[in-house]
RNA sequence: GCCGACGUGGUGGAACUGGUAGACACGCCAGACUUAGGAUCUGGUACUUCACGGUGUCCGGGUUCGAGUCCCGGCGUUGGCACCA
């Protein structure tokens, strides 16, 4: 930076912190941000993912994500869209109460306190966030439609209540959902989790389990994040079969691999099978009771991680249908309850699970599956998981020899004539666990009445506002605390009037978010969640940009919801986000950021240090934005240098003579490179094309003209915007640089007169010629005999020539 | 175990459908202007060789006139899921 000790300069230094929170005023005194939702042309609807206002305020990785998805969205504008990038506060949820607990102090005088911090970050964050309609998830206005939002899910049959086994986490003192819970261990604290029956709510998602599938390939998403929903919803083709069990009951369990019931040793069901009690017989029954008392209490981590088979005979035997043999039946629970029907048959020759089961139970292990060169009778050291086309079926009856993909379909068909099976898809998508025994969330709108049961609320009576308590703090009962405040618990059945209880849970923080793009373009009203008209004119969201850490539950639940109104009549789409792109991860040194590595950067200094302009442009300089980066400090200096380089050449410019066609001309290969480079968040090939430009524009400190400087101003508005917005203003343009639009290019201008050839002999370059654009492979051939060192080797007559225009010339000798 | 991503100078990273590997930037070296330089500008910077040249994109094969890019087989790093039948 210039001296004040040296000769000064003609005109200003350039100040970021004067001219951005300048500009930062101007755009929020103008409404430069707030679009005219009713009748603004081209909507486009630009959503970044929310932060959670945490305590310690924002962080790096929120401005790596928010800074990209707002170059996205005043580029759209710089097209001449209205673009609409809201931005809100996922206030409620655990993540905020344990803080709360940590540090002594209520959640609701805690809430208010960080959403203002980031408020005022995100402010001097440069975003083009239209402030008028922030959303925040804790406040009443808010949940009283998360609340209506669970009323029409229960009113389409989508809630329901029920017991079931869930995991408890002793520590946070709380329901953890599956997700929640990582190699046994709470996510949050790390302490072991437990299993504890409790009477929760649930919404179907497993209803929409297909058409949550099908729809990804309908959609724009970055590919892993697909990828991620696949997986996740874990469709399986296989079979329902049906074993009798004890003479008297059916037992129906869920195989991908029917062709190998004729290898179907034993049977198995979960411990917490419905029909354990009534097949165990009397021998077995002190044994079984034993083994499931011993499932119960075990914590999580011996059941999950531990992958040791146990298991417990019942005493009940089971006819095959395949074989009509007798087949032991056992309790195991390696076999979920969770997952297909909670039984499944023992295939320990093709099943390594089922083959480790054998071993420890000493059970018989038939193999009816062979590769063509095995031997049938050498006896297996492990399961033999098919993997070939050319393996042939053994030991099926008259299914032996058969190729393995055949056999599925025909040992399928033959079982189904004989009723003892059914082709079936499975998925491994559950329901989703909303209810939360804590405080901070908004209570489920039910009233318990002896006479009527559970009753919904009615819509004009919410938001059941979740009282002020001072003792939120959750206790080992499993009861939500608001369950110790009589006041609000004790509130008449809406139907009979007589005293019934609130229900004391509250939802799933996830639930908060799974709607929040809907809310935004309505956050003003107060009559309805979301107004029809504004909702047709801007959703589906057109381009969402968020962390990849959502890629599953938050994009998922959003997508249920959506359908789930679209079913209900509220909206006609079903898919919420029409195009979304994961941003990567920024690191440090190799290693996630995190206070207890010290590695934290913290993005006020830096802001305070360079300038909201060079922070936000070395950010996406730092490498792909949909891969992340390695955060140094030493890099920063080179933006800084760039944005000082283009406030140079703008007050040094001048406006007489013309520019120079060698500038111009490389101008316009630039123009035509960010252009195609920013769609694709290609931010950091973009920054370089526009370095490269002012590289060209100041060599050798020549006189910079007017009209090579503006259109670059243009250009990296998107990612330094107040800088931009100054020199736009000094170059004399009206209202803001967003309101410009976007150069244009000249193709003919891009086409230079020559062109340099490599030439290559035998693949390898020596040298290269420059010829006339529109040379032709003679001329070039040409050229290069008068290079003597392209000359020197051809002593004989080349083989072959390769030409490819306008890039080489390869001669093979 | 399953699914995915990645592996290029001292460093972060470029390289469109196979076509001059290392753009851009940091750092470093040298020079200019300077009382001064942690400012600015100019030049250099993959390795090796005095040079001509040779070698280079994790390793080993292959396809091709030509491979960082495509194919096969390894190794390594990293993210997610995981007793899902």
């Amino acid at each position: 930076m210039p001296d004040a000790t040296f000769p000064l300069p003609e005109y200003p230094a350039y100040d970021p912190a004067a001219i951005e929170a300048s500009w930062q005023k101007r755009w929020a005194d103008n409404g430069t941000n707030a679009p005219n939702l009713e009748s603004g042309k081209d909507p486009y609807y630009q959503l970044m993912m929310f932060p959670y206002p945490s305590g310690e305020g924002l962080h790096i990785g929120n401005l790596f994500a928010f800074t990209g998805a707002d170059i996205h969205g005043r580029f759209q504008r710089l097209q001449g869209k209205t673009v609409f990038e809201p931005i809100g506060f996922d206030s409620f949820g655990i993540q905020t109460e344990n803080y709360a607990m940590r540090v002594g102090e209520h959640p609701a005088a805690l809430t208010p306190r960080n959403v203002q911090r980031f408020r005022e970050q995100l402010q001097r964050a440069g975003l083009m966030v239209d402030w008028t309609k922030e959303v925040i998830t804790s406040d009443p206005s808010y949940y009283k439609w998360t609340q209506w939002l669970f009323l029409q899910l229960y009113k389409q049959g989508l809630a329901y209540k029920k017991a079931a086994a869930v995991n408890w986490c002793p520590s946070c003192k709380t329901v953890l959902a599956n997700e929640q819970v990582k190699d046994g261990l709470c996510e949050r604290c790390e302490s072991l989790v437990e299993q504890r029956l409790l009477e929760q709510w649930f919404f179907r998602t497993s209803k929409y389990a297909p058409r949550l599938l099908e729809n990804i390939a309908t959609l724009d998403w970055s590919e892993v994040t697909k990828q991620a929903q696949r997986n996740w919803i874990g469709r399986s083709e296989g079979a329902h079969v049906t074993f009798r069990v004890a003479n008297a009951h059916d037992v129906t369990v869920f195989t991908t691999r029917p062709d190998t019931i004729f290898g179907a040793t034993w049977l198995v069901l979960a411990p917490e099978h419905p029909l354990v009690a009534e097949i165990t017989s009397a021998a077995q029954r002190t044994d079984v009771a034993a083994y499931l008392e011993r499932t119960k209490t075990q914590d999580v981590v011996s059941r999950r991680v531990s992958k040791e088979k146990t298991g417990v005979f019942t005493g009940a035997e089971a006819i095959n249908p395949a074989t009509g043999q007798p087949i032991p039946v056992w309790i195991a629970d390696y076999v979920l309850m969770e997952y297909g029907t909670g039984a499944v048959m023992g295939v320990p020759g093709h099943d390594q699970r089922d083959f480790d089961f054998a071993q420890n139970f000493a059970l018989p292990v038939i193999r009816v599956v062979v590769n063509a060169s095995d031997d049938a009778a050498t006896p297996l050291t492990e399961a033999y998981l098919s993997k070939s086309d050319a393996d042939v079926m053994v030991n099926s009856a008259h299914f032996s020899g058969m190729p393995v993909p055949q056999a599925k379909a025909a040992v399928t068909a033959w079982l189904q004539e004989r009723s003892s099976a059914q082709a079936v898809v499975n998925y491994r998508l559950n329901d989703w666990c909303i209810s939360r025994q804590r405080y901070w969330g908004p209570p489920i709108p039910i009233i318990y009445c002896d006479s009527c049961g559970p009753v919904p609320v009615p819509e004009e009576q919410l938001p059941v506002v979740l009282p002020l308590i001072e003792d939120f703090r959750p206790d080992d009962s499993g009861i939500s605390p608001l369950a110790r405040h009589d006041e609000w618990y004790r509130v008449p059945c809406p139907e009979c009037s007589a005293m019934g209880r609130r229900e004391t849970d509250v939802s799933d923080n996830f639930l908060d978010s799974a709607w929040y793009f809907l809310r935004y373009p309505s956050a003003n009203r107060s009559d309805v969640p979301f107004d029809a008209a504004l909702t047709k004119r801007w959703l589906p969201v057109t381009t969402y940009i968020g962390g990849n850490e959502h890629a599953v539950l938050h994009l998922l639940y959003s997508r249920f919801i959506t359908m789930a109104l679209k079913d209900a009549g509220f909206i006609d789409f079903e898919e919420p986000f029409t195009r979304f792109r994961a941003h990567g991860m920024i690191i440090r040194d190799g290693a996630k950021m995190s206070k207890s590595k010290g590695n934290v950067v913290n993005p006020d200094d830096l802001i305070d240090r360079w300038g909201t302009d060079s922070f936000r442009t070395y950010l996406m300089f730092l490498g792909p934005y949909e891969e992340g980066g390695d955060y140094r400090d030493s890099g920063i200096t080179g933006v800084r240098r760039f944005l000082d380089r283009i406030w140079a050449s703008m007050h040094e410019c001048v406006t007489t003579g013309a520019p120079d066609p060698v500038v111009v001309r490389k101008l316009h290969a630039t123009i035509k490179k960010v252009g195609e480079d920013i769609p694709q968040l290609s931010y950091n090939t973009a920054i370089a094309a526009m370095m490269e430009y002012v590289n060209v524009l100041r060599t050798n400190e020549r006189t910079v003209h007017r009209d090579e400087v503006l259109p670059l101003v243009q250009l990296v508005a998107p990612f330094a915007p107040h800088i931009a917005e100054e020199c736009w203003a000094y170059a004399g343009g009206v209202a803001s640089v967003f309101d410009g639009g976007w150069p244009t290019y000249d193709p003919a201008l891009l086409i230079a007169d020559t062109i340099t050839i490599a030439i290559q002999i035998n693949g390898k370059t020596r040298g290269t010629v420059i010829v006339g654009k529109d040379a032709t492979q003679p001329d070039v051939y040409a050229a290069a005999m008068l290079e003597p060192n392209i000359a020197k080797f051809l002593q004989d007559e080349p083989k072959k020539v390769i030409y490819v225009p306008g890039r080489l010339l390869n001669i093979v000798l």
